[in-house]
DNA sequence: GTTCTGACA
DNA sequence: TGTCAGTA
């Protein structure tokens, strides 16, 4: 990491997340509902995510494909910000993810689940994002 | 067209 | 969790 990039800079809707994490609308909501996400809310109450909920949301994608169950899930990623110390460790990716990570983690959901939508739109729009933050 | 909330199955 | 309704 070069410069502070602002990973918690919302930019992303709903839609895009949805795409990015393979989650319906209804779950992406449900988590939040469960103070597993907190996205930041525009006038017209729509929701923007930041690449840190993106993969906050990719971390829960993890383990519920691992069939954890929710409550289990809720204490691993308790508060929707601070890396609190969990007392059980589902996956050895508890750590922060480096830009790099991310990146790759994002890209990796998108081959490995094949959108039928267009994976390269959302790349396109995600290497612009980056690249802007680190411009 | 996209997203939002509430609600029902 | 999916989906439908009525909005913004």
């Amino acid at each position: 990491m070069v410069d502070p990039v602002p990973r918690d800079m919302a930019v992303l809707t709903i839609g895009i997340v949805k795409q990015l994490t393979g989650f319906s609308l209804r779950q992406i909501r449900y988590y939040e509902d469960l103070d597993l996400i907190a996205p930041y809310r525009t006038q017209g109450d729509q929701r923007l995510y930041s690449i840190n909920d993106v993969a906050r949301l990719l971390h829960i994608k993890d383990l519920v494909d691992q069939e954890y169950p929710m409550w289990q899930i809720k204490q691993v990623l308790k508060p929707p910000s601070m890396p609190e110390e969990p007392k059980i460790r589902p996956t050895p990716s508890e750590q922060e993810l480096d830009d790099g990570q991310l990146l790759r983690d994002i890209r990796g959901s998108l081959q490995t689940r094949r959108n039928p939508t267009s994976p390269s739109m959302i790349e396109g729009q995600l290497s612009q994002f980056f690249r802007q933050k680190r411009r």
